[in-house]
DNA sequence: GCCAACGTTGGC
DNA sequence: GCCAACGTTGGC
Protein backbone atom coordinates (compact mmCIF):
# COMPACT_ATOMS: atom_id res chain seq x y z
CA UNK A 1 0.00 0.00 0.00
CA UNK A 2 0.95 3.32 -0.89
CA UNK A 3 0.26 6.56 -0.26
CA UNK A 4 0.14 10.01 -2.50
CA UNK A 5 -1.04 13.40 -2.91
CA UNK A 6 -2.62 14.94 -5.98
CA UNK A 7 -3.27 18.77 -6.52
CA UNK A 8 -6.19 20.60 -8.16
CA UNK A 9 -7.17 24.21 -8.44
CA UNK A 10 -10.86 24.12 -6.68
CA UNK A 11 -11.52 26.81 -9.04
CA UNK A 12 -11.51 24.44 -12.08
CA UNK A 13 -11.79 21.15 -10.81
CA UNK A 14 -12.99 20.80 -6.02
CA UNK A 15 -13.15 18.14 -3.30
CA UNK A 16 -17.05 19.22 -4.30
CA UNK A 17 -16.67 18.47 -7.54
CA UNK A 18 -15.27 15.35 -7.24
CA UNK A 19 -17.28 14.16 -4.70
CA UNK A 20 -20.73 14.84 -6.90
CA UNK A 21 -18.87 12.48 -9.66
CA UNK A 22 -18.64 9.55 -7.51
CA UNK A 23 -15.96 8.06 -9.29
CA UNK A 24 -13.69 9.94 -12.16
CA UNK A 25 -10.39 9.50 -14.01
CA UNK A 26 -7.38 11.41 -13.02
CA UNK A 27 -6.51 13.62 -15.95
CA UNK A 28 -4.72 16.44 -17.20
CA UNK A 29 -1.36 15.35 -16.40
CA UNK A 30 1.58 16.70 -18.46
CA UNK A 31 4.46 16.34 -16.39
CA UNK A 32 7.09 12.98 -16.90
CA UNK A 33 7.49 12.45 -13.05
CA UNK A 34 3.59 13.29 -11.90
CA UNK A 35 3.35 10.74 -14.73
CA UNK A 36 5.59 8.28 -13.07
CA UNK A 37 4.15 8.50 -10.28
CA UNK A 38 0.81 8.04 -11.81
CA UNK A 39 1.96 4.94 -13.02
CA UNK A 40 3.31 3.38 -9.71
CA UNK A 41 -0.41 3.98 -8.01
CA UNK A 42 -1.91 0.56 -6.93
CA UNK A 43 -5.65 -0.27 -6.57
CA UNK A 44 -6.71 0.58 -2.91
CA UNK A 45 -3.75 3.53 -2.67
CA UNK A 46 -4.89 6.28 -0.63
CA UNK A 47 -4.45 9.84 -1.91
CA UNK A 48 -4.58 13.16 -0.65
CA UNK A 49 -6.39 15.84 -2.35
CA UNK A 50 -5.04 18.88 -2.24
CA UNK A 51 -6.40 22.95 -3.24
CA UNK A 52 -3.56 24.68 -4.39
CA UNK A 53 -3.85 28.06 -5.31
CA UNK A 54 -7.14 28.66 -3.58
CA UNK A 55 -7.09 27.43 -0.40
CA UNK A 56 -3.65 25.53 0.18
CA UNK A 57 -5.13 22.71 1.85
CA UNK A 58 -5.72 18.71 2.29
CA UNK A 59 -9.39 18.39 2.21
CA UNK A 60 -10.10 14.79 1.94
CA UNK A 61 -8.98 11.41 0.77
CA UNK A 62 -9.12 9.40 -2.44
CA UNK A 63 -8.70 5.62 -3.58
CA UNK A 64 -7.13 4.52 -6.65
CA UNK A 65 -9.77 2.33 -7.76
CA UNK A 66 -8.29 1.54 -11.47
CA UNK A 67 -4.78 1.49 -12.09
CA UNK A 68 -3.37 3.77 -14.54
CA UNK A 69 -4.45 3.49 -18.62
CA UNK A 70 -4.27 5.91 -21.34
CA UNK A 71 -5.84 9.36 -20.99
CA UNK A 72 -9.07 8.87 -23.01
CA UNK A 73 -9.62 12.85 -23.58
CA UNK A 74 -6.28 13.09 -25.60
CA UNK A 75 -4.99 11.00 -29.09
CA UNK A 76 -2.03 12.12 -28.97
CA UNK A 77 1.00 11.53 -26.46
CA UNK A 78 1.48 8.55 -23.92
CA UNK A 79 -0.30 10.22 -20.83
CA UNK A 80 -2.29 8.10 -18.69
CA UNK A 81 -5.00 8.82 -16.13
CA UNK A 82 -5.85 6.34 -13.13
CA UNK A 83 -9.38 6.25 -11.62
CA UNK A 84 -10.21 7.20 -8.29
CA UNK A 85 -12.65 7.77 -5.65
CA UNK A 86 -13.75 9.90 -2.95
CA UNK A 87 -13.14 7.87 0.51
CA UNK A 88 -13.43 10.38 3.18
CA UNK A 89 -13.59 13.97 3.40
CA UNK A 90 -11.25 15.17 6.32
CA UNK A 91 -13.06 16.47 9.72
CA UNK A 92 -10.58 19.81 9.64
CA UNK A 93 -8.62 20.38 6.57
CA UNK A 94 -4.61 20.83 6.54
CA UNK A 95 -3.22 23.81 5.48
CA UNK A 96 -0.03 24.05 3.73
CA UNK A 97 0.70 26.72 6.31
CA UNK A 98 0.29 24.03 9.17
CA UNK A 99 2.25 21.58 7.37
CA UNK A 100 5.09 23.77 6.65
CA UNK A 101 4.95 24.41 10.51
CA UNK A 102 5.34 21.02 11.50
CA UNK A 103 8.79 19.79 11.90
CA UNK A 104 7.63 16.16 11.41
CA UNK A 105 6.92 17.04 7.64
CA UNK A 106 9.66 19.43 6.66
CA UNK A 107 10.80 16.86 4.05
CA UNK A 108 7.24 16.47 2.31
CA UNK A 109 7.01 16.61 -1.73
CA UNK A 110 4.41 18.91 -1.11
CA UNK A 111 6.76 21.75 0.22
CA UNK A 112 10.09 20.16 -1.40
CA UNK A 113 8.89 20.52 -5.12
CA UNK A 114 6.24 22.41 -4.83
CA UNK A 115 5.12 22.74 -8.69
CA UNK A 116 4.70 18.61 -8.59
CA UNK A 117 0.93 17.68 -8.95
CA UNK A 118 1.16 14.05 -8.32
CA UNK A 119 3.62 12.92 -6.23
CA UNK A 120 4.90 9.91 -3.28
CA UNK A 121 3.88 10.72 0.36
CA UNK A 122 5.21 8.44 3.29
CA UNK A 123 3.33 6.77 5.61
CA UNK A 124 4.32 8.37 8.71
CA UNK A 125 3.57 11.51 6.72
CA UNK A 126 -0.07 10.23 5.48
CA UNK A 127 -0.73 9.46 8.91
CA UNK A 128 0.59 12.79 10.27
CA UNK A 129 -1.58 14.56 8.11
CA UNK A 130 -4.37 12.53 9.45
CA UNK A 131 -3.87 13.21 13.00
CA UNK A 132 -3.94 17.21 12.02
CA UNK A 133 -7.13 16.63 10.09
CA UNK A 134 -8.98 14.75 13.17
CA UNK A 135 -7.03 16.63 16.17
C1' DG B 1 0.02 40.63 -9.97
C1' DC B 2 4.63 39.36 -9.06
C1' DC B 3 8.22 36.22 -8.92
C1' DA B 4 10.81 31.89 -7.92
C1' DA B 5 11.24 27.29 -9.32
C1' DC B 6 11.56 24.33 -12.76
C1' DG B 7 10.30 21.80 -16.98
C1' DT B 8 10.49 22.12 -22.06
C1' DT B 9 12.03 23.73 -26.46
C1' DG B 10 15.14 24.90 -29.93
C1' DG B 11 19.47 26.89 -31.76
C1' DC B 12 24.12 25.94 -32.02
C1' DG C 1 24.61 17.58 -25.64
C1' DC C 2 24.71 22.21 -23.74
C1' DC C 3 22.32 26.20 -22.48
C1' DA C 4 19.46 30.32 -23.18
C1' DA C 5 14.79 31.53 -23.83
C1' DC C 6 10.41 30.72 -22.78
C1' DG C 7 6.14 28.90 -20.57
C1' DT C 8 3.72 27.18 -16.57
C1' DT C 9 2.77 26.39 -11.81
C1' DG C 10 1.77 27.90 -7.47
C1' DG C 11 2.89 30.52 -3.20
C1' DC C 12 2.82 35.02 -1.50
Amino acid sequence: MNYWLVKSEPFKYSWDTFVSLGRDHWDGVRNFQARNNLMAMKENDLVLFYHSNEGKEVVGIAKVVREHYPDPTIQEGSWVVVDLVPEEKLPKTVSLATIKKDPRLSDIALIKQSRLSVMPIKKEEFDIILSLAYA
